[in-house]
DNA sequence: ACGATTCCTTTGACATTTCAAATATCAGCT
DNA sequence: AGCTGATATTTGAAATGTCAAAGGAATCGT
């Protein structure tokens, strides 16, 4: 009851707020931020219940996945979009849990190369599996052509937003 | 060495299954987190730059701002989708920068009323007005019809996710 | 009344997040 | 070699995030 007062009752009622009228950028601002709010708390309850793991280590180690030899962590922090010092902590937790390796290659020993272990290896393809079943339970309602539809033109908004960003851009 | 392998040529049948005919779901959620993530990042950064607040306080003073006469919060809480412990934390700070006012009635003694100061509201109409130009900023390459169309169709995955949430079975 | 239940908020332990500063290493130039 | 600047990671402080447990306060049933 309240959890579903909670989706109903969101963030969008900023939008009538400041000038009384509602820009639809900042519209579709609000309804994306509490869409992939609700969904990605979802996701992080799941992953805490069924596998006692958090969202962004099973990001990370998603990247690590489908990176057998294993990535610098400048580049581990790149992907998945955390910053340096937040990569250093994920790292030095799921090493402590066993799933992840770390190693300094003798070439360049600044550099630090983290790489999933078996158990690691195993660990998250169990939870990937029922990640992408919990995806498609959760958008089932949805018009499977307005999903390739919204794939493309979410596209269309990040390119813009990456294109007027203050800073670097990239991806 | 042999155990190792059958442990690999396992993995791979479930790496095809999980990674190599990615489902569109799947497809679309991450393209949704990294595009949130991309534009969350460029508003706390700038609202970080030129107004020194966070975007939780942000979104906090916007719920309040609509409110005249403040909000419990457990509404907050709602509505923010923050959770209670955290509404604490962020409401003290608020207060402790003489953004927002807490009281208590008389009435529910339980209860904690949170609105806006005098300061806060003109703090926040500024910052709202920022906000909203960047958003514009940040989607200027979009086709304007394409950003209502999206308003809509996201607003379908969203009652698709609420409806499926596991919380939500109850009721 | 009164004990049990429910409601609202706070607290506590941890994990994640950002930024900035510090550290360590490498590569190039003199 | 030795300096300098660029690169890679770690560290530290502060804020945010979760959940679970604890607290006070109101309400309900008996």
């Amino acid at each position: 009851m309240a959890e579903a007062d909670a989706i109903n009752v969101d963030l969008e009622i900023i939008v009538h707020g400041v000038q009384g009228r509602s820009k639809p950028e900042l519209r579709l601002w609000l309804r994306m931020l509490s869409t992939t709010k609700l969904i990605s708390q979802e996701i992080r309850r799941r992953l805490r219940a069924e596998f006692g793991a958090t969202l962004p280590q099973f990001d990370l180690m998603a990247q690590l996945y489908r990176e057998k030899d294993g990535l610098r962590l400048g580049e581990l922090s790149k992907r998945t979009m955390v910053t340096n010092g937040n990569v250093t902590g994920l790292v030095e937790r799921l090493e402590a849990d066993g799933y992840i390796q770390r190693l300094t290659p003798d070439a360049d020993r600044r550099v630090t190369v983290a790489k999933l272990t078996d158990s690691g290896t195993i660990f998250f393809a169990t939870m990937a599996a029922a990640h992408e079943r919990w995806l498609q339970e959760m958008m089932a309602d949805v018009d499977p052509r307005m999903i390739s539809g919204l794939w493309s033109e979410i596209g269309a908004v990040k390119v813009s937003a990456s294109n007027h960003l203050s800073g670097a851009a990239f991806e």
